[in-house]
DNA sequence: TTTCGAAAAATGTGATATCATTTTTATAAA
DNA sequence: TTTATAAAAATGATATCACATTTTTCGAAA
């Protein structure tokens, strides 16, 4: 475990607990830009419990920067689902439910089927090419069990694959999918272990080649439901229990 | 033509042109909030043209209020791809294109069957009853060539059916579409005319009567067509060269 | 008339101050 | 010890100011 989760795993509830590199921006980058990818990146990478509260003030100071352009970005990330305005003003992180969980499931399947079918037009071979580069990234991040970097690298084979529709208007949903999942994905993956049974996203690269629409819904389908479908039950409870 | 609408054909480059009621929010509703709704509401409704660019200051002004709330209104606007914030920081209603005209309906009609087929458990008699009196409504709408409230009552029949799905999180993507149909929605009704060929609530209705999801898709997805769908490519051609 | 360039205006961004509300803390009573 | 209550602190919301960048304006040269 990367020793920069330690002060979560301590006090869950408390806020503003840690994250990445501090201000190492880019210049034309606005601060707000900034704030917003830091915060979505911590989310999605599951530095953030469910639950667990953050305020603006918080935010900016550990940020170094004014409360103005942090609240620009909980304001966008609230409007992607990745954080929850409470009436009382108060900011969470949303809690997971056995509903709520299943239905992310179901939306990311029917989303990413259809981004991908939809993508299938426009594919051409170095575009695979491409994606069977990320795809050995993956596996090797799975051997060394950096967790970050196969989360991410994950989500950059599967929009690679949906952006080659350049008119695609469904990514910024499924980005929202995987924000709400976010908090919840990092304490599934640990609970998993590393059983990757059969690896999917080769399936997917086949379907490409051969420009196959069916044989790659169902490989898309069965990457996401092995991503966190298939948690049983049980599993979920014991999961759920936790944040 | 509601006379609200003159200004914006008079010079469809203006920005900040006109809208609704300009201040009469309720109490505990924050500033923030009712610009967001005022937007919202002005795009939804199709009073911006695609294109047509807005300032914050500009707004403020029209809105009587500083531009710090409406810089956030704009941030979740954006985030919801109802507008547009450029490279070059300015803020514009993105412009149709044909294929992204097809994405979107394709997206609606994936995403409302699939929405409508998840509801499907939770509905009930009372709830089909409200359904009837929403469309009744419409059905008035029409004759009385109310577009506003054609557009308003016929979102509010379907977000009905589907949040009767407590744990529906699709449903924001729902209203982001009909974000981004808004300022081409509006101009497509006036081309088309009213001639509904068939009311698809009245089949959706009978489909959740008889609780049958493959008769609810079906009727979803005939009514999306119908909604902005039917259009020939000759139709969209205008309207997109229009704006 | 058109084109170019500098001045002026407009605009987005971010920091700060103020206010209202909410949360927390501290103190006292049961 | 627990509960109730009031004071104190924290927090979100908004307005305003300053600054950097962009856009527009306007006049001179081609």
């Amino acid at each position: 475990m990367p020793s920069s989760m330690t002060k979560i795993d301590e006090k869950p509830t408390d806020r503003n607990s840690l994250f990445l590199h501090a201000n190492n921006r880019e210049k034309g980058v606005t601060t707000q830009e900034h704030i917003y990818a830091q915060l979505r990146d911590a989310i999605m990478l599951g530095r953030f419990r469910p639950g667990m509260s953050v305020t603006i003030r918080g935010l900016a100071e550990l940020l170094k920067t004014s409360p103005t352009p942090v609240r620009e970005a909980l304001r966008r990330l609230s409007s992607e689902n990745g954080l929850e305005l409470l009436p009382n003003r108060r900011i969470v992180v949303p809690r997971m439910t056995a509903e709520r969980l299943e239905e992310l499931i179901e939306t990311r399947v029917e989303l990413e089927r259809f981004s991908a079918v939809r993508a299938l037009p426009f594919i051409n071979d170095r575009l695979i090419d491409e994606l069977e580069v990320i795809d050995a990234r993956i596996d090797k991040a799975v051997l060394a069990g950096d967790r970050d970097k196969q989360i991410r690298d994950n989500q950059l084979f599967h929009r690679t694959i949906y952006c080659a529709n350049p008119d695609n208007i469904r990514m910024p949903m499924v980005e929202s999918v995987w924000l709400q999942l976010g908090p919840f994905l990092r304490i599934a993956l640990r609970e998993m272990g590393d059983f990757y049974k059969i690896d999917r996203h080769k399936e997917a690269i086949a379907a490409l080649r051969a420009r196959d629409p069916k044989l790659l819904r169902a490989a898309i389908e069965a990457d996401v439901r092995d991503g966190v479908g298939q948690l049983g039950h049980d599993a979920v409870a014991t999961i759920l229990s936790e944040g």
